[in-house]
DNA sequence: TGTCCCGTATATCAGCCCGATATAGGATGG
DNA sequence: CCATCCTATATCGGGCTGATATACGGGACA
């Protein structure tokens, strides 16, 4: 499942440029999956190397010239076989996380600067998707079950998300104290945090 | 915010193998922020060229000679430095939202096993982050409010995507239908969704 | 006892992706 | 009239992922 699968995905609803398929892209997958121009434009000239789809170059009416790409039938039968084989990753990259868990080295300031940051995203976020609901059943082509259940759980995670920050900034904020443990060494301490086996025990931090 | 800045993150709990970091990754972070072998390697080298960290070597006494990483002063104040100026990014790539999202492609019993796996998988996780908080209690490190925040977060945001698969995977499965809206076009289809502009208008899809 | 697999530990590499950048014309708006 | 934004294509360096190679010790199992 890489981002030519995603372009054949996106092909489905219809031929497309590159700059389309980007845009299909952020209405649809913001909160879940992006891909940038370098990676779209590589990606589409190899599937047209593949035969997957084809292009047809129409010159610029007003403005540059665009290529509008369009499935083939091998491409669809090409996506339908990605869609049964892949085993779908679901990954979470946040340096946000990363820095809270280093809240105590922050200054309360910018500690709350970057939580109504990430506030303010996820706001953002949840609009995207109450904009891309709203062209859907504007469409017509709402009770598409599985975009409604991407919908439905973007939402329902990044209110978890948003909810759990008003919760507890609190109990962060109040808690601004000197580089971890203080001066006196917690009984254990090291990156090594899993139980030290036989040959790891006391190794490090001595 | 790279993983030469979590390597200086990591040696802030005391000296460590590259081994030992990828597996406080993987104990601390493994649900917002995980990094291999190909990644943490080469940063230490790097780290170590630019005087952020010293190495021992100790020849291994059953087993490989191991490497260990100790941060210098100016390392740790390097660390702070970047904590204080990253914008943090909090990103979620996932294949299986996608894969949902085509899910009128795909058929029910693989559905129902990439679902199952998707929890599995939370489920995996919570387990994770829950023995991370039961050592930092048992080393006596507890009410560290960062790391507490950060599990804490992990576990709202999943419990709430498990709740959200549980309560609508019926909702997918009940409608197994053909591709898209079958055979009639909906009213304006392509994948151009946000709305078309003056040069956009009905170009695709024609 | 031999063998096989697992855990510890380091390291590299191809391939992919991200973000920035360049180019360029038309529309918009102050 | 000029600045800025939108449409549109394309490339490139740097960083990361995942796979792979190497090597030794210990435990399981027959």
């Amino acid at each position: 499942m890489d981002v030519k699968d995603l372009c054949l995905g996106a092909l489905t609803y219809g031929d497309a440029t590159g700059y389309d398929i980007k845009k299909f892209f952020e209405s649809s997958f913001s909160h879940c999956f992006l891909a940038g121009y370098g990676s779209i434009y590589p990606a589409l000239a190899e599937l047209t190397a593949e035969k997957l789809v084809t292009a047809r170059t129409v010159p610029g009416q007003g403005g540059p010239s665009r290529k509008i790409y369009k499935l083939t039938e091998a491409g669809r039968k090409a996506f339908l076989a990605r869609l049964k084989q892949t085993v779908p990753q679901h990954k979470v990259k946040s340096e946000f996380l990363v820095l809270m868990h280093f809240a105590e080295l922050l200054p309360p300031a910018r500690l709350n600067a970057i939580l109504d940051e990430r506030l303010e995203d996820i706001r953002h976020q949840l609009e995207l998707i109450q904009e891309f609901e709203a062209r859907t059943v504007a469409q017509g082509s709402a009770n598409a079950p599985g975009a409604r259940f991407v919908c439905g759980f973007g939402k329902a995670v990044m209110a978890a998300a948003s909810d759990y920050i008003h919760a507890h900034r609190g109990g962060l904020l109040r808690a601004g104290r000197r580089p971890h443990s203080s001066n006196k060494k917690p009984a254990r301490a090291g990156v090594r945090s899993p139980q030290a086996t036989s040959r790891n025990r006391g190794y490090t931090n001595a």
